[in-house]
DNA sequence: GTGAAAGCGCTAACAT
DNA sequence: ATGTTAGCGCTTTCAC
């Protein structure tokens, strides 16, 4: 039989109403009182009921974390991580987060995660792209939402960015103070918003430096970003002939598929080619050389997601708040001086 | 507003008692009423508070999912898709799973997860090796608790396993049978009981086919399996001149070092040295050669998991019944006739 | 500054 | 076969 509210109310000889509000920290209770209170609720080890808190209150005090099975699955721990930050800031605010993965096939009529049928959170994270008609069906149930690393095509949503301009703006720039002047940009997913920004912030150092774009020196693709995909795109553009010097990855995995690559076809990194990754998931510490990568504050983010979808259920507002994280060139081994 | 019982039982014109009995199809109810309830809950599209049935009930329709930090970020998504099997079995049931990671450095006094703390949770899963600290720490909230991929070293629990000794005899003697009689074994994490399991089948293969067990070549140590490992591990196998022809890895990720090693030292693989993985987590199809690998069902344990805890929540009895998942050798193209 | 009491939405025992 | 009702443990308003 777990302690509950009564065992404590009876045990410091107050009410389970005083009880309560020296919990919630309300009222004006004597420090006194205050204090025996306090102290038969840690001598129980008294931990109020979810359910009734919750029934009372009309809170679950869940939020729910929704992402596509593939993100969930795939190797780089990067929504892993964003997930772990989102459960640090939760117990903070003692808050449960639910996971549920959803297919990235999603379409109109698949089931819903459970919690929100269920209205069993008072607000949900999604992280990473998923699919329209995802949001479409959530629409109806109306609940405080905030996207990681993702701005879904249509609607004003607030969320949680790394700033993938800025990143591939400094990755570029460190290449071409490098000397370099053929940078190719490997991207894949090139329809995935943060796909799309780091390319931009690429040609944006390549202007600022008055160096040429060369579209073929750009290879895009809709495919998920893997190692293979950097493969892929790697022979692209060494098999042609633009001679490219450096490439700028679109994440770490096509930068471990481009590394491969080369590898296979006996260039040299860095002595031939520079390869500057994305993300800093320096999940493999094998990879030979260790690779030069834009660092993104993955655990930050899953916090500052939680913040910010706390203020939303306590605001009731429909405000667009957007928090851009600041990036971070970490330079390894995989870019030299040309 | 959320919709209640109430709402269902005034449109349905039946009591809320009744609607709880058709919702739980218990009670004898005509056929007719419960077609009209069920309607009406569709209609509404119902779904019954948690917390107020968790608070009439006194569960709370959570189970705990615990694993260390370190698996639950690791490369190859082997946890990553028992949760998924546990969460799709969860809600089968009509349960939630709530994940909490741990540090694998647990020590006596370090903060248990909250659902144990705050009795949030029915019945507790354990996924993987963790400290035995926290198992200690955790006897005194007595949960119904299953063990996936991981036996304590002491006491007698529930747990899920996969056939690890077949495994690593079908493995090995699959490389017997392409005419190796030089086999190694790289294991790494000898004292995790599933790896300690994997060289006894490797030993029980090679004595069945009458081959002398030689010690060099058998190489483990207590850290983590990772293909750093595995790399470190090669060397000492091939730099040495036992001579080995094939290999035999703790799991995919020493194999995929071990691969690397032997790609480093310009040996052929699967022309010089065949290589079998284990747990067939099919992450990295950039693997080159593919690897033949022991497949181990992973989202089956997660389901076979929550089943488990279920019984155990049910009958609250004490039982320590054991499951054995079967596994199955997936021939690639990395072991080749000798 | 503290207590009494209503009520949150459900389950389950008991009545009918 | 269906309805009535007492609680489950908490929050919160109102009274004192």
């Amino acid at each position: 039989m777990p302690i509950t509210i009564k065992d404590v109310a009876k045990k410091a000889k107050v009410s389970i109403a005083t009880v309560s509000l020296v919990i919630h920290n309300s009222g004006r209770i004597s420090n006194d009182t205050r204090k025996r209170v306090r102290k038969v609720i840690n001598n129980l080890n008294y931990h109020p009921s979810r359910s009734a808190r919750g029934l009372a209150t009309r809170k679950t005090g869940n939020i729910g974390f929704i992402l596509t099975e593939d993100h969930f699955l795939k190797t780089e721990p990067f929504y892993t991580k964003v997930f772990l930050g989102t459960e640090f800031e939760a117990r903070m605010n003692d808050l449960y987060v639910l996971l549920a993965t959803v297919s990235s096939k999603f379409k109109e009529g698949d089931a819903l995660p459970r919690f929100v049928l269920e209205q069993n959170s008072d607000g949900i994270i999604i992280a990473g792209k998923v699919p329209t008609s995802l949001l479409k069906e959530l629409e109806a149930y109306n609940l405080p939402t905030v996207f990681v690393d993702y701005t879904p095509p249509s609607g004003d949503y607030p969320n949680v960015l790394s700033d993938n301009i800025q990143g591939a703006l400094i990755a570029t720039k460190h290449l071409i103070d490098l000397g370099h002047k053929k940078i190719a940009f490997i991207g894949g997913e090139i329809s995935h918003p943060s796909i799309a920004e780091r390319l931009t912030g690429y040609k944006l150092a390549m202007e600022k430096a008055n160096l040429s774009i060369n579209n073929n020196l750009i290879v895009t693709n809709d495919e998920y970003l893997s190692r293979q995909n950097g493969y892929t795109c790697a022979k692209v553009i060494f098999n042609g002939k633009v001679g490219a010097t450096s490439v700028i990855a679109g994440n770490d995995a096509t930068a471990i598929g481009v590394l491969q690559y080369l590898k296979d076809k006996e260039h040299k990194v860095p002595d031939n080619v520079s390869i500057v990754g994305f993300d800093d998931v320096e999940t493999d510490l094998l990879v030979d050389p260790p690779l030069t990568s834009i660092k993104i504050p993955k655990i930050d983010m899953g916090i500052e997601a939680v913040q910010l979808v706390i203020s939303l259920m306590k605001n009731k507002t429909k405000s667009a708040k957007k928090i851009i994280m600041p990036v971070e060139l970490v330079i390894r081994k995989s870019t030299k001086k040309i």
